[in-house]
DNA sequence: AACTGCCATACTGTTTACAATATATGCAGT
DNA sequence: ACTGCATATATTGTAAACAGTATGGCAGTT
């Protein structure tokens, strides 16, 4: 319902002012302390589900203002890491059981494709890289929980990285912390994310240039992983209370 | 800081305060109108990437206050529909041209398993929607541009719908949005996003449960859609000169 | 006439204080 | 002793004012 306007007035396309956005230096807030302090505490289970994030804590933690930790939190609600309810606050984030499975199924889907990619581009340097990494992995400390989180969750970023293709690598970055969040909400305890013996073999594979062995052992890997976790019926006590009060199919407001 | 309360000695809460965040209507931002108005603009092609996003101007768009408008740009630079750089605001994001190609493979990935999952679980409601929506797209007004837009959007979002994974189809959605972005900033000037032959044939095969055959058509539609938009060597000039000085090797602060 | 430097303006980013809401505590009543 | 209500506290959300930075125009100069 365009009204009539006579007048050269632009009503198409906006492209007022050609105005020249690049070449000014485009730091992300990914890049910002906190945001990363949250992503690392979360992917190493420091955080768990749940666990309540207040804005004044953080900020003294931090050492920062209240409005950078806004910020932050903000930008990891838009990455669902954290779940910010009004007036409540943010929390990190607690997928439910449905959403876990996808989230997994997901995975599969860009690993397994970051796997074929990598085998396609492999080159020199993709094998040195991959190659230390291995021996990292095979050398590294199993008594130090939280190092040996960071270095299985290295590989298979590492196997994005060779993928060469920045988008499909956020996207692996993305979908690790939300599985890792997965895990952490329906996991049998103490339990690492990856069961330790599975990389060497997918790394050789790559190594191998096998790429159908290596997607079948990626996605291996990673269907074990979302075999280790189950419903957990007491998980989200709240929403088995809903789900009790719907079957007897009682409201709170009666006359609504 | 707590003081000292000598009374009930329940002071002791390692575990730090178990709440409950769950069942408490998680209203994200994505519904926000601010949000979803830019969104569709940009689906739409009525913003051009590049085009800047003045809070102000923005503010008394919507009707509403400038903090709010800066909680949607922030939550829009996330999703990376909107580049915001530091002291000059926020604009609506450009992607180079390897970002342009990272993005179109990444959607390949995600629309190849959205089609191979919606043909594994195709009920009589899936081909019902399916159905309908092809007979929109068949009947719809080829001259209302922003129309067929949406239209031939909403397509693929369908197909990601029937895959049945909720994360599956946010990532749809979020790649749809940037390779709207990436055509709009490499296209030769007036063509759609979608070649408009292609969705009919795409459909009538999953309907069929064709999966390999339905794979291969989304697969080339977008590798179609690829292959339409050319790296366009005066697109970011600013670049250009920023290479040159990279060459020559002369930095702003020569002190430093 | 073109270029450089300066100044006015507009916009973004940050701080501050305040208001609204939820949570926790204490008290009264049954 | 337990339940329900009222108050008090803590935390989040919002508004307005302020400061810092980039942009555009103007004058002065070569």
């Amino acid at each position: 319902m365009k009204r009539s306007r006579p007048l050269k007035r632009k009503t198409k396309p906006v492209e007022p002012k050609r105005v020249e956005p690049d070449a000014v230096d485009p730091r992300s807030i990914d890049d910002d302390p906190v945001v990363q302090g949250i992503l690392t505490a979360v992917s190493q289970k420091r955080l768990k589900p749940g666990a309540k994030l207040g804005e004044d804590k953080l900020a003294s933690a931090f050492g920062t203002t209240r409005i950078h930790i806004r910020q932050a939190l903000a930008h990891l609600a838009s990455r669902k890491v954290v779940m910010q309810i009004p007036n409540r606050g943010a929390f990190v984030y607690r997928p439910s059981w449905e959403e876990a499975q996808d989230i997994f199924a997901a995975r599969r889907v860009i690993e397994v494709a970051a796997v074929d990619a990598a085998v396609d581009r492999l080159d020199k340097s993709g094998k040195a890289a991959l190659k230390a990494h291995m021996e990292l992995e095979a050398r590294h400390d199993r008594n130090d929980r939280w190092a040996s989180l960071s270095l299985t969750a290295e590989f298979h970023i590492l196997v994005a990285k060779l993928a060469g293709n920045r988008v499909l690598l956020d996207l692996s970055r993305e979908l690790m912390l939300r599985t890792s969040l997965a895990i952490a909400t329906f996991e049998q305890p103490g339990e690492p994310d990856c069961s330790p013996d599975a990389h060497p073999d997918i790394g050789a594979l790559i190594l191998a240039r096998d790429k159908a062995g290596a997607i079948h052992a990626m996605r291996h890997h990673i269907e074990e992983m979302e075999q280790r976790i189950q419903p957990k019926e007491g998980a989200d006590e709240v929403d088995e209370l809903t789900a009790i009060f719907k079957e007897i199919g009682a409201r709170s407001r009666a006359g609504a």
